[in-house]
DNA sequence: TCAAAAGTGTTAAACATACACCCATGG
DNA sequence: CCATGGGTGTATGTTTAACACTTTTGA
């Protein structure tokens, strides 16, 4: 037995102060004007995850970004013309990096635009699922994957870092307490340098060691 | 475009202190007289859970068993044929519910077997990959889910409880500390009665209580 | 000088780890 | 009476959580 094939996309940012995730307004029947996630149908011989960067690349121009399997979705009913099996993906991207880039390359859908996790709107197929299973997914692994440090720039504050924690895992965390955590895992670099352009005393900038961090974790 | 789609099933139980997988000898190419994990072909119209009750019920004629999915395996080449897309789903059974059960319904395969995950065969497909990445999951996820249970009958002493973490982690535990944590989540319900028939002072027994769990766990 | 955010310590409670001996039972 | 596994407590270090004020800076 025989299946069609796609791929969709948790593409997430962080922007204003708030966990973000890219939508795409269809332009095709079925769910002709709702918005669904980024996903197309991979093609034969092409591997999944080259089908993954592709879309990823199509939608936002980007390449070379961390990207983790979600699961299969393959419920009979969760495409109106029969099963589709869909492999969901989660992908994070810097907003700024991205913002200028980001449009539709194909005409099946008018629009791609950013929503907050916090107000969604109503979404094609069983996608409002896969985007609940992924965001559990990745405030259950916060502490222990670097996901957090994809939404940030190069350079960041511990306050920008403190912000898509809390944007992440939905509520609000002690300052004094939080850095006490980050300084204590030691996987950040102080840079002797701060911020500019700000009104206020300037933060401190970090950066994120990878070494640090493969060492602490306990690379295989 | 289409692709063959089937689903794989890690069936994991617990004897003679070893953590084990259930293993089926191929009769059919490719891969004749490869041991391989019990898998089949999903029906059109055949839900993906349906699929794998389906097979597990054909290979062990047991139902109702906690089931959880471990992501898809898709590369083009993990299969001679061209891509067949597998879904793998991790179950655990309890060895002595299902021994005089076990064996091949279907001529595809020549005999069904248990191994201890510490002493595996070479296995066909990419299969060894799959038991390993469905191993690391149940580490991780010990202490925040029911399976340690699945493995035990209803009623069980705390050492054997220990012996199951202790297979799944593949390191011992110390005693009293494993006890002490146990007694601490408070979901295990205290029995007045103690093992039977053995040549030693005869241990308590004890019962998972689903609901102090629930509780514990914070039910949504 | 004010507004805004940066930065900083202490205490209490919970939890994890290390470690060794006596007890009850059946044979 | 002995072999076998059952059962128990203490001390130490580590992690978490709660909590508020002073400092720096640019406008």
């Amino acid at each position: 037995m025989q299946t069609h094939f796609t791929i969709d996309c948790v593409i997430y940012s962080f922007n204003e102060g708030k966990l973000q995730v890219l939508l795409t307004e269809r332009n095709e029947y079925p769910y002709k004007d709702w918005w669904a996630l980024p996903g197309f149908f991979v093609d034969k011989n092409e591997e999944m995850e080259g089908a993954v960067k592709r879309i990823l690349y199509e939608h936002t121009g980007l390449k070379d970004i961390f990207m983790e399997q979600l699961g299969a979705f393959a419920g009979v009913k969760r495409h109106p013309q029969g099963r589709i099996l869909t492999v969901a993906f989660s992908t994070i991207v810097k907003y700024d990096d991205v913002k200028s880039k980001i449009k539709p390359m194909t005409s099946y859908m008018r629009q791609a635009s950013w929503f907050p996790v916090t107000a969604l709107p109503e979404l094609a197929f069983d996608h409002h699922q896969i985007i609940q299973q992924s965001l559990q997914k990745l405030k259950n692994n916060i502490h222990y994957s670097t996901a957090v440090y994809e939404f940030l720039p190069e350079k960041f504050t511990l306050t920008q870092l403190q912000q898509v924690y809390e944007a992440i895992l939905g509520k609000e965390l002690d300052k004094r307490n939080f850095r006490k955590k980050i300084a204590n895992d030691g996987f950040l670099k102080e840079l002797q340098e701060v911020q500019k352009g700000v009104s206020y005393r300037a933060a401190r900038l970090y950066k994120f060691d990878k070494r640090k961090f493969q060492k602490h974790v306990g690379v295989e």
